[in-house]
DNA sequence: CGCTATATACCTACCATTAGGTAGTCGCAG
DNA sequence: CTGCGACTACCTAATGGTAGGTATATAGCG
């Protein structure tokens, strides 16, 4: 039971981290919408620095098993960046939520100095891995152009985290199309 | 008298927004930073959707000249391109701020709509002028590969606004520079 | 000129609500 | 009969916002 519980306030937690940012979300907002007092949070996650860990923990992990899945699933560069692409158009959940990462570094002053380590983690991990896509791309000419893998994968991190704030900003996921349909293009 | 405390409020604001997000700083900060009592600024702006209004406004005025003088300043797309890039550079101010606009979308939810429509009209803004730009590049071949003007306005915004959180999330603006480095090879 | 009226730009003193967090209690499964 | 996982009942600080007062400046007018 103390799993499951933990387990519902990880899934509220992130869902109203990505909808309305660090400072948008509170205790109370959790406590309804897991069923549970408020209180009883603190149980789990004594402090909200401590719910913002384990938050960043858990995106780690599962986006690093999206990116071990994607490398399963496609031989080819080209595969693997669109796979990424679909990844965090899905992660848009229709223009309502943005990348944990993106909403974390907007509020990054009210973070615990953990937290900023654990983005700054997170980010390093993305980079490495499209570092690697692009290496492919230069072999095995999946991608079109790439001179620079290491420019190429943060180019690409920043333009899908940017993306996210584009289609948010208008509820629109057309935006996000639109704003990596030249990328798209290139695979 | 009233237009300064209301300017020195609305820079207070902004550098405020801009560092710690919309829910991040509150009236009790600004009524410090400005030296003012707490209470004084609803006489400015009644309510924090005015102020944010009006920070909106102001940003959107004051980026919307900057085009226009980076027009005025450079005849070629690449001069111009470059210039927007190196403005965004020094909005981070050493990776402890970002684009208004980017931290207002992460507090979607907190905001009036009024300011959501705001915020549209910037980017529509933005884009627009971008096009221009990236439609110029079609024509005297200042950008290499511009295939799609429209494409390439919303991928820019897109890439400097994720490059902007790519900075802020380890504040340090080498991480910009890595972000943007192969648009500005374009050049 | 002097006298009133109004507006400006602040102030002190509150308000209700919410924030994250604490102390201590209790039912119940092992 | 112990300890997990909840609970009730608080706490303090802070939030955005309101009510009403006040010193100063300006405008209208006889």
């Amino acid at each position: 039971m103390t799993q499951e519980t933990r387990t519902a306030l990880l899934d509220a937690a992130e869902q109203a981290a990505r909808a309305r940012g660090f400072d948008g979300f509170s205790y109370a907002d959790l406590a309804e919408a897991v069923g549970i007092r408020k209180a009883s949070i603190h149980y789990h996650f004594p402090s909200k620095a401590d719910l913002s860990a384990a938050l960043m923990d858990r995106y780690h992990a599962v986006m690093q098993q999206a990116c071990a899945d994607i490398d399963a699933q496609n031989d080819v560069s080209a595969g693997r960046l669109r796979a990424l692409i679909a990844l965090y158009r899905a992660a848009l959940n229709e223009g309502t939520t943005m990348c944990l990462c993106v909403v974390f570094v907007t509020g990054r002053e009210s973070l615990s100095p953990d937290v900023t380590a654990k983005i700054t983690a997170f980010r390093a991990m993305m980079t490495a891995w499209l570092t690697k896509v692009f290496e492919r791309a230069a072999k095995d000419r999946g991608i079109i152009g790439v001179a620079h893998p290491q420019h190429e994968a943060r180019a690409t991190l920043a333009l899908l985290e940017g993306a996210h704030i584009a289609a948010r900003a208008e509820e629109d996921v057309a935006q996000f199309d639109e704003a990596v349909a030249l990328l798209q293009a290139r695979c």
